[in-house]
DNA sequence: ATCGTCATACAGAATGCACG
DNA sequence: CGTGCATTCTGTATGACGAT
C-alpha cells in the first residue's frame, strides 16, 4: 500500500494530484514519458501499429480503447504512447492520446480513465449530486434481471445508512462530431445495453442508479446515445431514464501531462427530460 | 486474530472476424 | 444475420500463506 492512500474507501494513487485552493479542476497528471508517434494501422482491436517519430521504427502497442474510433485512428494520426513497464508485456507500448486529424484536439483514448476521474471526483466532492455517501464500493455484482445466472459488475455503489444505495457507471466517450455532439457507443455495445437494463432494474427495487458519460477531451456541447450505430443501446437508455435512471456527462481538459474532469454538459434524451435539468 | 503479500481467477474494456 | 472465437491488459475479489 505504499504506493496509494484511501480517502472515503477509495484507493488513490499516488501520481494523481490532489486539487488544492488554486485548482478550478481535478488534473490526474500523466507522468510516464510519451514518445510520439504517427498510426499506421489496427490489426485488432487491442493492438496498434505505430510509427515512433525519433526512430522511425514501427512498434507493437497495446489499444486500451475496443472502440472503433474510425475517424481518429486514420493513418498518419499523431499518437502519443508510453512505455510499458512490464516485461511480461507482448506489447511494449501503450496507446495513450490520439490528435484529432482534422484539428489537432488531444483526445485521451484509455477507457479506464474514467472510472479512476470518476472516483477521484467523488474523494474530493466534485460531483454535488453525489455528496453525502460515507462508503463507495467499486465493481459491484449484481445478477442481470431478466437473464439466468447472468452477473455484470456495476462500477461504483454509494450508500450511507439512512438512504437507498446509488449505483453508478461510467461509460468512456471519445466520438465528438465537429458540430460539438458528443455521441455513444461508437461501436453497438450489448454489454453497455445490458448495464443500462440492470440500472433501472435497480431503481425499480427502491435504488438510485446514475449513469456518467466520461467525454475524454474538451470540445463537446452536449451528448447523446448513438441511435444509428446501436439502436438498441438508444432505446435502452431512454427506458431507463423513463423509469428513473440518472444521466450525466462531463467533459475532460486534456494536456499531455494532464487529464482533468472539465464541466457537465446536456445529455439530449428525445421527448424525456432528463434529470439532470431538474436540478 | 489480524495483517500484508502473493498468486490466481474472472469479468470487463465502446470489438472484429470467420463461418455456417 | 446470428454464433462463436480470438485478441491484450487491468481492476477487483478471493484464498493461501507466513509474519506479527
Amino acid at each position: 500500500m505504499a504506493k496509494s492512500t484511501t480517502i472515503h474507501g477509495i484507493i488513490v494513487r499516488r501520481h494523481w494530484v490532489h486539487p488544492s485552493p488554486f485548482d478550478p479542476y481535478l488534473p490526474m497528471r500523466v507522468d510516464d514519458p510519451l514518445l510520439q508517434a504517427t498510426f499506421v494501422e489496427r490489426p485488432n482491436r487491442f493492438v496498434i501499429h505505430a510509427r515512433l517519430a525519433e526512430t522511425g521504427e514501427v512498434v507493437r502497442a497495446h489499444c486500451p480503447n475496443p472502440g472503433r474510433m474510425h475517424e481518429l485512428l486514420l493513418p498518419g494520426a499523431v499518437v502519443y504512447l508510453s512505455r510499458a513497464e512490464d516485461p511480461r508485456r507482448r506489447t511494449p507500448y501503450t496507446l495513450r492520446f490520439i490528435e484529432h486529424p482534422q484539428h489537432g484536439q488531444l483526445i485521451s483514448l484509455n477507457t479506464q480513465l474514467p472510472n479512476q476521474l470518476f472516483a477521484e471526483g467523488l474523494a474530493t466532492g466534485f460531483f454535488p449530486q453525489f455528496q453525502g455517501y460515507s462508503r463507495v464500493q467499486r465493481e459491484v455484482s449484481v445478477p442481470h434481471p431478466s437473464a439466468n445466472g447472468v452477473v455484470s459488475r456495476v462500477d461504483f455503489r454509494l450508500s450511507r445508512p439512512d438512504a437507498p444505495a446509488c449505483w453508478v457507471e461510467t461509460k468512456s466517450v471519445t466520438l465528438v462530431h465537429e458540430d460539438g455532439l458528443a455521441e455513444f457507443p461508437d461501436a453497438p455495445t450489448t454489454r453497455g445495453r445490458r448495464h443500462v437494463e440492470e440500472l433501472a432494474g435497480l431503481v425499480a427495487q427502491g435504488d438510485r442508479a446514475c449513469v456518467v458519460f466520461i467525454v475524454q477531451r474538451p470540445d463537446a456541447t452536449r451528448l447523446r446515445a448513438n441511435r444509428t450505430t446501436d439502436p438498441a443501446f438508444a432505446q435502452a437508455l431512454e427506458q431507463a431514464v423513463a423509469q428513473g435512471v440518472e444521466v450525466y456527462a462531463y467533459t475532460c481538459r486534456v494536456t499531455l501531462g494532464c487529464i482533468s474532469l472539465a464541466g457537465p454538459i446536456p445529455v439530449e434524451t428525445s421527448g424525456m427530460e432528463n434529470k439532470m435539468e431538474h436540478g
